[in-house]
RNA sequence: CCGCCUCUAGCUCAAUGGCAGAGCAGUGGACUCUUAAUCCAUUGGUUCUGGGUUCGAAUCCCAGGGGGCGGACCA
């Protein structure tokens, strides 16, 4: 198909090979096509991949700087830009590029007469997709683009495989994911979504750095995968031959740091559970944790609201969102509910963790809530709740006062023996944050620890264990403390407004893809 | 793990039992002010895989695979 092909095969391609390539798919040809260019531009004595380029401006600078350039005008402003080839108009002697770099788009006036006849011929043979650099004046177009004269143009990159459709981008959910690359090339949405990823988490770290917490990094890899209910992913380290957990919380690490005398300490950092995917769960995510000394959970509650404000604010300029049809002001108070008032509500009949196991096992069983034998009061109460009313929780709002018995980490509740002075905050149907008064008497923590462990030897994989290193810890003395933790992803969900938590993460688990050479 | 939906050219999509098509991308040509440029011509297919029904299957059936949604699971 292509002269150039010929004059330089492949080395160790047969003939037949070739043919076969050429009279393939399009996708083949298009790189047969594009290998022999690379090879002729190194023939030429050129550089298809060259180490560096030194740029003077970002294209959001050079718009910025000429924003207000009549139509038809020239500047003197000698420019060096790069960025991907997004679009090509050829018409003849000219030929107008639409380059990108990560700050914007702009054109490129690419003129034969300025460029010379050699210099036009290689700017026409450049591709979609492929990274130049170019040098030239600013000017804006008779209709009024704002354009760079291209004196110079350097390839930077050639680009062997085509972009997806330049209209349409690419639409194929799984091809979106695995080839995340491609779908941050061609889809502005994809491309959003990441910018406020960035832009709320360094809000958060904004936002506690001025309320003077500081922020650790704590193990990854844990003897024993604490601070929540999950199954852990297991790995093993060779030279001390254990058997070791990636960590499904990071709240354990943090308060030792609160019985060090550090205060107020936070970690954004990757969790892992080994659980279900869906649109809400990806097994790895990001947990912001964060424990303020001498705060409870009150504190706790109003540094949520503060945090998740602000990165609202920062990240697309507004406290105000949609969510299912329903405008709600980030800005305005979030309700509280306690749990078991809202459980309570949903079957018509008052529902306390004080009741008898049966009674409430009852109530549930008629609510269409499957209980389990090992189920004690409070966890049949929560059910209740999971069941009839979290789905319903559209505005944001804090779910409080969790039973004890789910609740391991947590301090009572100073006016209810049965309750913690816990809560989680809901917004659309999700959890997106848990925190609470942290229970920090050594004793009861470790019989707190103890019927966790009774429960996971009765076969409830997610309970926990005894972590005698934790109880040592408190027995040195850890203050009163506020701690708190948000699932980053699922606010990123939030303030970008979409439903599915693949659309924030950037290589979301897939099940793997066998990819050949070929394709 | 269960239910429903889905898979066609590199990309976006048609074709509902009767010759596998279009747009974009690519290739060749025209054009010095285009804006998803336009115009002329043109290449490109394991219709996810395997089996079945049928004179005939992208289309119907069965099995498998990938994906989506929902459920289950999941503080």
């Amino acid at each position: 198909m292509s002269g150039g092909n010929e004059q330089h095969p492949p080395a160790d391609d047969t003939a037949a090979g070739l043919d076969d390539q050429q009279t393939g798919s399009g996708l083949q040809a298009e790189r047969v096509r594009r290998s022999a260019q690379v090879d002729e531009i190194r023939a030429s004595g050129a550089e298809p991949y060259p180490y560096r380029f030194d740029r003077t401006d970002s294209l959001a600078e050079v718009r910025a700087r000429h924003a207000d350039l009549e139509a038809g005008s020239e500047t003197d402003d000698r420019v060096s830009v790069a960025g991907r080839i997004m679009l090509a108009r050829d018409s003849g002697k000219l030929i107008f590029l639409t380059i990108r770099d990560r700050s914007d788009e702009i054109q490129l006036f690419v003129s034969k007469a300025v460029i010379g006849d050699e210099g036009f011929d290689a700017v026409k043979s450049l591709d979609l997709g492929d990274w130049v650099g170019v040098s030239g004046e600013v000017m804006t177009t008779r209709k009024g683009e704002l354009s760079v004269r291209v004196s110079q143009c350097q390839l930077l990159s050639k680009a062997i495989r085509p972009l997806p459709d330049k209209w349409h981008g690419l639409t194929d959910v799984d091809t979106r994911f695995r080839q995340r690359y491609a779908d941050l090339i061609v889809n502005d949405e994809a491309r959003r979504h990441f910018e406020i990823r960035h832009a709320m988490i360094s809000s958060f770290r904004r936002t506690l750095a001025h309320e003077g917490f500081i922020e650790v990094e704590t193990p990854v890899l844990h003897v024993e995968a604490g601070g929540a209910h999950a199954r852990p992913f297991v790995t093993h380290h060779n030279t001390l031959d254990m058997q070791l957990y990636l960590r499904i919380a990071l709240e354990l690490h943090l308060k030792r740091l609160i019985v060090g005398g550090m205060e107020r300490v936070f970690e954004i950092g990757r969790i892992f559970r080994n659980e279900g995917i869906s649109t809400r769960h990806n097994p790895e995510f990001t947990m912001m944790e964060l424990y303020q000394a001498f705060a409870d959970w009150t504190d706790v509650m109003n540094i949520t609201e503060l945090l998740i404000t602000n990165a609202a604010r920062d990240a697309i300029g507004t406290t105000t969102l949609t969510i299912r049809g329903t405008e709600i002001d980030l800005a305005d108070p979030w309700p509280r509910v306690r749990m078991i008032d809202a459980a309570s509500e949903a079957v018509g009949t008052d529902v306390h963790p004080s009741m008898p196991r049966d009674v409430l096992a009852d109530i549930a069983a008629k609510n269409g809530v499957k209980v389990a034998p090992q189920w004690l009061p409070g966890k049949i109460i929560e059910e209740i709740f999971e069941a009839h009313c979290e789905a319903g929780i559209v505005r944001p709002t804090f779910v409080t006062g969790h039973p004890v018995d789910i609740s391991p980490l947590a301090r009572v509740h100073r006016d209810d023996p049965h309750l913690t002075e816990r809560f989680e905050l809901f917004v659309d149907g999700r959890e997106l944050a848990n925190g609470y008064s942290e229970l920090n008497d050594p004793v009861e923590q470790r019989a707190r620890f103890e019927d966790e462990q009774a429960a996971k030897e009765a076969g409830d994989a997610e309970r926990g264990t005894v972590d005698e290193d934790y109880l040592r810890a408190l027995e040195y003395g850890m203050p009163p403390t506020g701690g708190l933790g948000i699932g980053m992803d699922r606010v990123a969900m939030l303030i970008a407004g979409v439903d599915s938590i693949r659309e924030v993460v950037l290589f979301p688990t897939l099940r793997p893809e066998v990819i050949t050479h070929e394709s």
